[in-house]
DNA sequence: GTTGAGCGTT
């Protein structure tokens, strides 16, 4: 329908519309990246943490040993870990589940989200890169592919 | 002994 509005839309949104021409100082030679001749590089299709599920909605009586057993049906689970307090001990009711595959973690996903477990409705997300002092970077053709992001300025359709 | 949205460590 307004696809081609979209489209011509998109096209009048240049990625740098800055007047800034810093190339890094650096002598990029045109071969290898073209100027302006290549319409946008092609975002790679891969979402934040493809093997590692994020499972919130935990029974406070949930562990590891259930967690792994219940999901070890869909794939193999090669690292699963529950968030624990410190001060307590008691389980904080989310946790990470790695999968060997990202295959197993969006089959695992697709059919343990919103399941009920140990008497609580599981809430299952694709985990974020969650790395130590480096802040977390997602895609934003990804996040709307995911439908994380709301439709803040751009039109849905 | 309690609570119930969320994004962790090596």
């Amino acid at each position: 329908m307004a696809a081609r509005a979209l489209l011509s839309r998109l096209r009048l949104a240049p990625v740098s519309h800055n007047h800034h021409h810093h190339y890094h100082g650096r002598a990029l030679s045109a071969a290898a990246s073209p100027p302006d001749d290549s319409p946008t590089p092609p975002p790679p299709p891969t979402p934040p943490s493809n093997s590692k599920l994020f499972v919130a909605g935990l029974s406070w009586s949930a562990d590891e040993r259930s967690l792994t057993d219940a999901f070890s049906s869909f794939g193999t689970v090669t690292e699963v870990r529950i968030m624990y307090d410190k001060n307590s001990g008691r389980s904080r009711g989310f946790g990470f589940i790695h999968f060997s595959s990202e295959y197993e973690a969006k089959c695992a996903k697709d059919a343990m989200d919103g399941k009920v477990m140990l008497g609580r409705p599981l809430r299952i997300s694709f985990a974020l890169d969650k790395v130590r002092g480096a802040p977390v970077i997602v895609p934003l053709s990804i996040a709307h592919h995911s439908g994380w992001l709301a439709d803040d300025g751009v039109t849905e359709s």
